[in-house]
Formats: structure tokens, sequence, C-alpha cells
DNA sequence: GAAAAACATTTTATGTTTAAAATATTCAAA
DNA sequence: TTTGAATATTTTAAACATAAAATGTTTTTC
């Protein structure tokens, strides 16, 4: 095959510069969509339970791990820097949502836990926020769905790849 | 058809709440992906140009409209409030990369452009970003890019019918 | 044509996020 | 065992983000 297959008579240089723009035009897509969905959720976090999306993530991340996470745990799974984990920590604890306690063997760690209260609190957020979640995502056919989850996937392999 | 078609003989009520759960699953893996990518892109601007993701978006409007914009208008299509635009403004202009002018015919508005000095800038910042994003989003085949743009366009749609 | 409504932007106050520096602890040699 | 490297967290400074109030301009309406 030669350039009887290119697309629209594309030389390689043309392709290449065709095939680059396309990249760039699903990203803006991906990334339009990801802030809608996202900016749509927070704000009923907001509106509807009075806390904000980091909040409710760290609070997520822990309802998964009922033997509580260290806070460098959360800054990797929350994806974001051990800074801002530390400030919602103070905030989260000072309202009696979670517990930081030492860690026998290291007194550098702490092990942190949903108290109780976080976990009562937590439960009735994550139901609402599921179906939240289900309104905007939960139309795709299954066949949708599937190749999303696939393609989001070999996304993630890639951008893994790059610098590891 | 009835309980018979049901997908692993679920009833109704535990194949809606799989059916959110499946939602759930789509959507973490999205917003992962997404910040995945975007981390990436911000980190590369700012290692190789010193420059913001924001401030790049910025300047990137703009490129696309060489007639110019109104603050208005680049908060709109940033999809982030005035206040930020009019802080990010002010130091593009600082930099001498962006000129604020006054409309002929409207002494509210501003008509914000490119400098010549933030063409050149930018055009060397965006073949490079093009580049980038294609490492991440270039690998997939075209049924992919196709599937994943057809599905997104869906996820907008159900997003902006639920509170427009 | 004056009052009211709508518009375009900036300012302010508050809070989030990050990278990088600082602090403190643990582990590994030499 | 003391030096040095690695680890875990917090603090700090700068940029970014929002909502709400303030400022000035235009349009509408009566």
């Amino acid at each position: 095959m030669d350039s009887a297959g290119d697309q629209a008579g594309l030389d390689h240089e043309s392709r290449l510069e065709h095939g680059d723009h396309q990249a760039v035009r699903l990203w803006l897509r991906l990334l339009t969509c990801t802030n809608l969905v996202e900016r749509h959720l927070r704000n009923r976090l907001r509106t509807e339970f009075d806390i904000t999306l980091p909040r409710f993530d760290f609070m997520a991340q822990l309802a998964r791990e009922p033997k509580g996470l260290t806070m460098g745990d959360l800054s990797q799974r929350m994806m974001v820097s051990g800074g801002n984990v530390s400030g919602i920590a103070v905030q989260l604890e000072g309202e009696g949502l979670i517990s930081r306690e030492p860690v026998p063997g290291n007194r550098r760690a702490f092990c942190v836990t949903l108290t109780r209260a976080g976990q009562k609190r937590f439960a009735e957020m994550a139901e609402a926020h599921e179906a939240w979640v289900a309104e905007c995502l939960g139309n795709l056919s299954g066949t949708e769905t599937e190749q999303m989850m696939s393609v989001l996937k070999h996304i993630k392999h890639d951008v893994s790849r790059i610098e590891p």
C-alpha cells in the first residue's frame, strides 16, 4: 500500500500533522467533558452537602480502606500534592470526620481513618454522589461504556510510559 | 422480555445499582486519565516554556481569533470566572504578550489580542504542545479516536441537559 | 429623558493547588 | 555510632479559582 491508501490523499508529513491535529481535538473535547462533569458534581456537593470535591474525595479514599491510610497514601491516591492533603486533613479532623493516630512502629507517619461520624456522613453523600454520576454517565449504552473504558485504559497506558 | 434477559440475572433494583456503580467506575477512570494528561502537559509547559496551563490556554483562545476577543468571550471559552481572566490578562499584558484596546462603539469592553511578540511566542509553544498531546493521545487507532469522540459528545449532551 | 435593568469588567475576600523548602524521623553504611 | 540518604509530613510562597460586591457603561422602559 502506498499513497493510494492515504486518507484524503495526504502525504506522510501532512498526514502526521493531521493526526496530531486530531489528537489535539480529542484532547480538548476530553478536557471540556471532564471539566463539565467535575463542575457539576462540585456544585452539587457544595449546595446539597456544603462540602468541597477534594474533601469528598479524601473521605472516599478512606471509606475504601477501613484500616486507614497514611498522608502519603492519600496524596498518591488522590493524585494531589502532599501539602494539599495536609490542609484538608486539618479541616476534616477539626470537624471530627477523620482521626489521625500515630503508627506504632513509625513516628513519622500518621494513620488516618474515618471516625464513626465520618462514616455516617460519607455514606449519605456517597449515595447521592453515585446518583449524580449516573445522571451524567449512566445514559450510555453498554457498548459505549465498554469502548470508553477500553480506550481510557489505552491512553493511561500510553501516558504512563512517557515519564514513569 | 423479562428477567430472562437481565444481565447476570439481576432484578430491576440491583441492575440499577450495578449500572450506577459502572457509571462511577467510568467516571473515576475518566477523571484519572484526564488529570494524568493535564498534569503531564502542565509540567512540560512549565519546564520547557516557564508558562502555566491557564496562561497558555488564554493565548490559545486568542491565537484562534486574530480579530481579538473581549474579556467576557475569554471567560466563556476558557470556562472560568471573569475575575480569573482579569488577573491573567494583567500578567500577560505586563509581559507584553497581549494588548487590550478599547472597542470603538463600546466603552465597557476591551478587545484583547496577541501582540506580535505574543504570536511568535505562542507559535513556538503550540507546536511543542501539539506534539506532547500526540504523545499522549496519538497512539490510538482511528476507530478508537472516533469512538472516543462520539461517546464524549454523547456525555456532553447528557450533562448539558441536566441544568442549562 | 429619567429611572431601572442589563451588561462588561475589575476588585475583594476566601480558599485551593502546586512546587519547593523546612522539619523530623528512620534506615543504611562505613 | 555518626554520617548520609531516604522517607513522611508540614510550612511557605506564588498562581489560580470562585462568588459577590463595586464601578462604569449601555440599553430599555415608562
